[in-house]
DNA sequence: GTGAAAGCGCTAACAC
DNA sequence: GTGTTAGCGCTTTCAC
């Protein structure tokens, strides 16, 4: 049997290699053995600096290595192992800034903890989110991180069986999720809103938005009108189709044109609150004069000084954060059971919101 | 022998199993084999559509998959098959806007091509970008896409032999590389800003811009500025140090307040330009009024009415495009030759831009 | 200390 | 058509 082991350092593999890469196919352990005068599992050990070995022997296998430009298989070790470091991440679309800040921020988290991510990005297409995720489990990522989850619930569960699967900034009945308070948001905006004397005071969403997280806002947000004594008008509630730019635009025209408009508008993300500035500009409505705009979220763009958006600022960074340390503790330990975490959104006061124009006449003198 | 094959399904392997995941371990082929009462030979056959089989026999293997949630086990087959559906991305700052949309439109070229997306980034840890290759060899991906390389040219050297290795953003002497024409953008900018009669035109870069780039586009900047008659001024000619944001503000104050301060400016970048418009905005110069600016890329950002930034356009989709059937075709065929490719950036004209003030005392009106 | 052997889950050549 | 077998590159007992 030790002649078949011999032997397995070569045989076909030659043929298969001669149509690969345009240099050389990799080195093996076993080539690192043979040229170091020792046995695989020599070599195996000095890599991983186990075993007790004669110290001049782990070196020539490390020159040995080194020489040949040795790289461990991590498929094969994996496949060994029964586990990966990788991590899969699930991403809506990264066109979309809030879920680019957020997998920028989680890529170093992981890298640190020694993983690496394998990025999938669902697009608009429902179907794409499975896809992504059976992919993603066929390559036996240690676990999922799944960013703004639009799709189908019954996908997480048929997965979450078998690998830790959580959700950031999506709150399902499935999987750990880490989010926001939603609730809490609604009503920090609504609340600087009222604060200000707006008494019209519209509500625009995006389709884009997870329904939940919508909802949740929304009726803060309605609650908030009610206990000031005004009641919601559904016609100044909006939900903007995600896949056309000029619909939304068409429809925020059409509610900041009206004779009998808002004064007063908070978005549901900080994206459709600069469209909803860049439409205000068009119509010749002065921000925060005429019209002052909250937006949620708190992406870098929003806090550029030609922008400077008052926002609802999610924790991006505490949200990655907490995502990535889950996940790895349910890595290391699959029984760690946790629940799921909410943390807090803020109000960030900057330039877009002022006074209600029938409240203060003289307008609150911009930047 | 028959009888190994038969006892490897079991083994040690649910001693291992005891301590994995929440639920229980994926099955594997074997499991399904017996599930259908077939073998393993004729489940993989059913799997891959391969071989020509009773219609009767694959419905009832296909179901028993089904059953068991069965996904086969990307790593295994890749060891055996020498090769992986994996595109390893390298990329140096995800907070860099220009990275972060060069990545988004990666993903789904990548995915549409059939491939997953392994993605790392570099950070500003030079060693990082030669540890985050490693990584990738390791893991044996098809291909590895870098963006905007900084780091190491002997890093790439030692992978290219292996593996196709594609720089985008990125111009050295090493590997495929696909970039943009910056002698030409550095013409556009410059001769833009002349054509509007500006004398006295500084240009701005930033560290965290590749050398070479930096200096294709500066060269042609002084080439413009000697050919119109004018002598670039050294004082005139910033490299801001991409670590430290008050440095930069500081630097580019400095530059703003001169009494003899320049009535252009040529950013290297359109993330350079938009904190050049803050600056000018906190100094209370007008733009462009007072002080013209264009900037190098068209990010996303550069196009809100609110910034509206002039600039010379980087084709990222198209060089997206590019990075990846380059990269595609090589891992099909390693023996394609390919040469550098360079595409033609485009200025585009938006409201930062004016009339030198000098010439035109009324100001054109901007917006 | 070192090496032989088994086996991770899968594919593909080759018998039957 | 279906089963058998070898083996991808690696780790890990377990003898020596």
């Amino acid at each position: 049997m030790s002649s078949v082991d011999q032997r397995s350092g070569r045989g076909r593999r030659d043929l298969q290699a001669a149509g690969r890469a345009p240099g050389s196919r990799l080195p093996t352990i076993f080539d690192v053995a043979r040229l170091a005068g020792v046995g695989k599992t020599t070599v195996s050990d000095a890599i991983q600096d186990r075993g007790r070995m004669a110290p001049e022997t782990r070196a020539r296998v490390l020159a040995a290595a080194e020489e040949l430009g040795y790289r461990v298989h991590a498929g094969a070790r994996n496949l060994i192992q029964q586990r990966t470091e990788v991590i899969g991440v699930v991403v809506g679309d990264l066109f979309d800034p809030f879920c680019a800040e957020l997998t920028a921020h989680l890529e170093p988290l992981i890298a640190a903890h020694g993983f690496r991510m394998l990025l999938t990005t669902a697009g608009a297409d429902l179907k794409a989110e499975g896809s992504a995720i059976t992919s993603l489990v066929e390559h036996r990522v240690a676990a999922i991180l799944v960013i703004s989850f639009t799709g189908d619930q019954s996908v997480l569960d048929a997965v979450g069986s078998h690998m830790p699967v959580i959700c950031i900034g999506y709150e399902g009945p499935y999987g750990v999720s880490i989010g926001i308070d939603d609730r809490l948001g609604g009503r920090l905006g609504t609340a600087h809103l009222l604060e200000l004397g707006h008494r019209h005071i519209a509500y625009v969403s995006n389709s884009g938005v997870p329904l939940k997280t919508d909802r949740d806002r929304r009726n803060s947000y309605r609650r908030m009108l009610r206990r000031a004594g005004l009641s919601p008008e559904r016609r100044w509630e909006l939900r903007l189709p995600a896949e056309s730019k000029s619909d939304r635009y068409a429809q925020m025209c059409e509610l900041l044109r009206e004779e009998d408009r808002p004064t007063a508008v908070f978005a549901v993300s900080d994206i459709t609150a600069i469209e909803l500035m860049a439409c205000a500009e068009d119509l010749g409505l002065h921000v925060p004069r005429e019209l002052s705009i909250v937006g949620f979220d708190d992406i870098m763009m929003a806090s550029v000084p030609m922008i400077a958006l008052t926002t609802v600022a999610q924790p991006i960074a505490e949200l990655a954060r907490r995502g990535v340390e889950t996940a790895i503790a349910l890595v290391e330990d699959p029984h760690t059971s946790l629940k799921p975490q909410r943390v807090e959104p803020q109000l960030i006061l900057r330039s877009t919101t002022g006074p209600a124009p029938s409240i203060a006449i003289e307008a609150r003198p911009r930047r």
